[in-house]
DNA sequence: GGATTTGTTCAAGTTTTTTTGAACAGAGGG
DNA sequence: CCCTCTGTTCAAAAAAACTTGAACAAATCC
């Protein structure tokens, strides 16, 4: 007979840590995120303390390439700091539990990029749409492109707002 | 020999509107929605005219599948809506340009509804962190739950300045 | 400076998601 | 009515994304 609890749950996590991992695997799902990152940032979101890297890779039963990975992807976007925690080699982590840094760095790494590079091919693409010898053509072209340009400059009037509001 | 353009490029499409529909392709991708969504959005976008589903089929070279499935879920984001062509059997579709459609209905069919399944499962984790029997535990259980809490009903809020914003 | 521990990298394996295509349902024409 | 054409469905194939684990680098200890 198998163990009891289903094998994605892993037996040092309390059923509320385990609750909580999952409701941030979901969360991070929608922001385009892999499980992985949910899990870890929702168990140190769940810890009193402090984690290590073997701890995450213990707790969760992921690989430590996940974990470190991971952890690279939420300290780049701003969501984990490493604590202060000495008397010990290996580095701790603890989450960042202010919305605002959270949605401020999912806008800097995952939208501004976006937004950015958006802006230069919209400026190839005028250029193509001005080679066209169809004048009907190229005004509708014209008329595309303007709107495109309109929604661009929405979003990035409407990020500081947002993290205004968050803030 | 090979033909001269490389197979993920159409005969059918000018060059312009390769551009246009690669630029979606990216667009739709940080949505997390599927490149085929991207393609057909980006080919009505840049088309003056309604097209058929055939006439996605065609030109952008997929299958009948992926054009039937995409213009679906195209409709219930409301991105794209029913062309009146009379004299033909098909139904011809053409895009929703205004940004305050686009963005409302990605909220209403993408964002909402977690943010609606995460408050039940929260209410579900307030009971699951009120059976703790350690006093200092139960408190920290509940100090990060409301932070859960504060999130959400900041992003809740959010939501409508965000239509207004782009209306 | 060698041994040990921590953490990173990346090719290969696995899982998940997307696309395909053939079978099918339904509408319309003749 | 039967035949043709349009569009949908869904199981299987293909592609994309994620995870693993073993090799490696770097830091620390003694």
């Amino acid at each position: 007979m198998d163990s009891p609890v289903s094998k994605t749950q892993s037996e040092n996590l309390s059923f509320i840590q385990q609750q909580v991992v999952d409701f941030f695997v979901d969360g991070v799902r929608v922001l385009g995120l892999p499980r992985s990152i949910g899990e870890i940032y929702g168990l140190l979101f769940i810890s009193s303390e402090p984690l290590s890297l073997d701890d995450l890779v213990q707790k969760l039963d992921i690989s430590k390439g996940s974990a470190s990975q991971g952890l690279r992807t939420l300290k780049t976007l701003g969501a984990v700091r490493e604590a202060e925690k000495i008397n010990d080699r290996r580095t701790y982590y603890e989450p960042a539990i202010e919305l605002k840094r959270l949605v401020g760095g999912f806008i800097r790494e995952q939208i501004r990029p976006h937004l950015d590079s958006g802006k230069s091919k919209l400026q190839q693409l005028n250029e193509t749409a001005a080679l066209s010898n169809d004048p009907t053509e190229r005004a509708f072209f014209n008329e595309r492109l303007e709107r495109l340009e309109s929604w661009m400059k929405r979003g990035r009037q409407v990020l500081p707002i947002l993290q205004k509001i968050l803030g």
